[in-house]
Order: structure tokens, then C-alpha cells, then sequence
DNA sequence: GTCTATAACTGGATAGAC
DNA sequence: GTCTATCCAGTTATAGAC
């Protein structure tokens, strides 16, 4: 609480500042905080002034960071964002790359999934915030859609562009729907609400990441192979 | 805005109260506000005085009727799920005795899911509203487990009971992930966020409930039958 | 950069008149 | 039942000292 107003500029002078312990580097202090409150209590549900005392600042360094409580919000969702989106480009160029001529919908499900369960599992409990918070606004009508849009679009139509390589019978618009079936289940997944431990009597466990990882990516492949059978014939290719 | 004070108490003295035009009926009328609102900006987005104000009454009376803010949203949130328990339980009896012997995952699945896109389909904007609330208490970590749990637990062990007896060689830990995954899909696709609208740039349509309703369920029949297909030895019937 | 202090406002909730 | 008036804790945000 009592935080002693350390004027000690940085020990370690090599490299790029290692930040460790001597500094503090508030805006990421800041940054894991609020990430945790929004996690659980989402953007209307927490203060700057909590996010200020779970990092143990004052209120007005928060808004000298990030002036608004949105931009806060923003930066918290950012954050993370970009990291999976480079990590979720590599693996599904990667599995592109590796398996050319052999592609399937597991494939390239699990190029997209695991980097989310690999952070989540072993990234620390900052990134289980981060998915909790994903969840919410994936499920937020007022402005979810629009967010996601903005910050993960590019990479869902990376996984779009190898499905259809690996189901080239599938219409476009039955690989969309098949993704929010994916993203739904998915994001529900990775938010570990609890709701599965109650449910099932502690049969299953919503932090049990490993039972998931194969079974989800099993589940909505077999699930977007069913959609190709029985694929409706909306806007078919018009013959010319 | 300008409410007359009408203290005409009732016209038609027959039968119930027919509340259409004579009589307020102020507790549904908070109730249908409220209810949009919640499932616009969540709980904590959402304050007393804007249900008032949608309401076109006073802050006071909204305490007197249900006491507090929680109150009110609980009571927003028992009003529907205990219609839409009554449909579903009714529907998944009348499948299992319509068609007993020849069960199927996909037959159980529609009994879950079709109550619901009826009921948003054709049960006017307040179901719109509703489902998109319960999305959001769906991935809220903090009590949305626990609520669910709650509220929708009986119907969804009637679903995994059914369920068991169309798939009779699935482990029961199975047939719980199964559900976790069609719950996410199911909820988010009726939350109508306009997500998949912006991403596949109008190929399809959040509110296009009858593109989804066979899609999910074939999708998902699909999904459990590949998860009995690979089932892990995990807690297999010990022999005795 | 970091804090103190405070402005300007909104929140849930209630007492009491009618 | 319904409204007016009000309490006061808590909100975002900023100005200004250090």
C-alpha cells in the first residue's frame, strides 16, 4: 500500500531497460491491474480509482497514462492483441507452409486455437484475464462486434483463407457461419466462467485447457465438414 | 414523457386483469426497459435512473416494486428463462416420446435450440433482448457460472440425458464438453452481435436465425459424434 | 512523473408527502 | 402506488504543487 517514492532511475544499465525490480514501469503495472478488474467486472463494473489501488498509484497517474477510462480499456485490449495476432499469423502460415497438398479443417483449426491455449496454459494468469475479457466483448452487442472486427479480423480471415483450401467444396458463407459456431464455443472456453465444474458435478473443469484443446478443434471440424454436406444451394456459383 | 396521472383503475371487471391500454402495469413496463437496457450495456452500464426514464416513471418507484438494482435484474432475468425452461422441457419430452428407439443427436439438439429461435423469431423484441443478456451472464467470470447455473441447469440435464440415450456410447464427461461448446455457439449466434455481419462483409447476417437453426444443430450433432468417435480412455466404466 | 486537492457530476437508495 | 426531494458515497477528470 504505502509505496515509498523511489527516485532510483534504473541499476542495470545494458541493453534495453530489464525493469524487473528496481523500476517500476507504472503503465504496465497499470495495464496487468486493470486487465484483471475488467476481466471480472467488465468496463462499467470497475473504477479508474480500483484500477488505481490494485496498482497501487494514484488515481491521477491513470489518467496521465491513458487519459480516458476507454483508453485504458483500449490499451488493456490492445496489449494482447497484437501479440496473438502475430503468434496466430505464424501458425497458420506455418501449418500452410508444412502441409501443402495435405491441408484439413483440424489442421488448420488447431494452427488457429492453439497459440490461444498455449498462452493461456503457460503465459501466465495475465492472459487468462485477457481471454476472460475477450469473452466478454465477443458477447458485448452494443460495441463487441465492432471491436473484434477491429482487432482480430485480419487473422480470422488467415483461418477463413486455409479452411478453404482445406474444404474446397465449402461455400463461403457456410466457413463464416462454421467460424462463429468456433468462436462462440471457443471464447466461452477460454474465459474458464466455472459454469462446466457446477454442470457436470466436477466431472469436467473449466481450467482444464488440455481436455479442451482436442476436443474442440475435433468438434467444430467434423462440424464444418457437416455444413459442406449439406451445404444449401444459396448464391452458388451463377453459371455464365 | 408527460405521464398522466389516470387513476382510473380498470375498465373490463372480468375475468384477470386484461392490462393492455387502461391500466399501467408498471412492474412489466420497468421489467421490458430494463430488460433492454441490461442487455445493451450490461449490469453495471446501466443505471436505476435510465430504467426509470425508458420506463417513463419515477427512480422511487423502481426501488419500491423490486428493492435493488440486483433485484430487479434477477427479476429480468427469471421472468423469460422460466418460460423458456417450460418450452424446452416440453420439448425435449415430446422428441423422446415421439421417437423413442430411434433418437438421434441432431433430433435432441433441435428440441434444446428451436424453443429459443422461436421464441426470438417470432416472441417479439423483448427475446431479442433477453438472449442477448443471457450471452453476456454466460461469460461474465465473476457470477455468470453460478447464475446459469441457476437458472437453466435442470433443462440442460434433461439435454445430456437425452443426449445419451442417441449417442449410447459416450462417456458422460464427453457429452459435457460437447455441451460447452454448443452452449458458447448457441448463446453468442442468438446474442445477434453483428459481428459475423462486419467479418464476412455481408455474405451473412447476425439476425438471420433460420440460416442458423439447422446449420447449429447439424454442426454440433456432428461435433458430438466425433468426440464419442475419439474418446479418450479417461474414467472408462471400471469393471467390477 | 507523481502526488494532493478538488471540481463537477452521477450512482443507489430512502423518507415522507399525497 | 406514485411522486418530490434529498442524502451521500462514489464517479471521471483536471489543475496545480512538488
Amino acid at each position: 500500500m504505502v509505496r515509498k517514492t523511489l527516485s532510483v532511475k534504473k541499476t542495470a544499465g545494458r541493453g534495453r531497460p530489464s525493469r524487473s525490480e528496481d523500476q517500476p514501469n507504472y503503465k504496465e503495472v497499470i495495464l496487468d491491474g486493470a486487465e484483471g478488474l475488467f476481466a471480472q467486472h467488465g468496463f462499467y463494473g470497475v473504477s479508474t480509482r480500483q484500477v488505481a489501488v490494485e496498482a497501487g498509484i494514484d488515481v491521477a497517474l491513470v489518467h496521465y497514462y491513458f487519459g480516458t477510462k476507454r483508453g485504458l480499456f483500449d490499451a488493456v485490449f490492445l496489449r494482447r492483441a497484437e501479440i496473438l495476432n502475430a503468434a496466430r499469423l505464424a501458425s497458420l502460415d506455418a501449418y500452410e507452409r508444412d502441409n501443402a497438398g495435405a491441408l484439413t479443417a483440424e489442421g488448420a483449426i488447431a494452427a488457429f486455437v492453439h497459440p490461444l491455449i498455449d498462452a493461456s496454459l503457460t503465459g501466465g494468469p495475465g492472459w487468462k484475464s485477457y481471454f476472460a475479457l475477450v469473452a466478454q466483448v465477443n458477447n458485448t452487442p452494443a460495441w463487441g462486434g465492432a471491436t473484434m472486427t477491429r482487432f482480430f479480423d485480419p487473422v480470422v480471415h488467415r483461418l477463413i483463407d486455409v479452411l478453404s483450401l482445406a474444404l474446397p467444396d465449402a461455400q463461403e458463407n457456410e466457413l463464416y457461419w462454421g467460424y462463429q459456431f468456433l468462436t462462440g464455443a471457443m471464447t466461452l472456453c477460454l474465459s474458464e466462467t466455472g459454469r462446466i465444474d457446477l454442470l457436470s458435478n466436477g466431472a469436467c473443469h473449466s481450467n482444464d485447457l488440455e481436455a479442451i484443446r482436442n476436443r474442440l478443434t475435433g468438434y467444430c471440424a467434423a462440424g464444418f465438414r457437416a455444413l459442406v454436406e449439406s451445404q444449401r444451394p444459396t448464391a452458388a456459383v451463377s453459371p455464365t
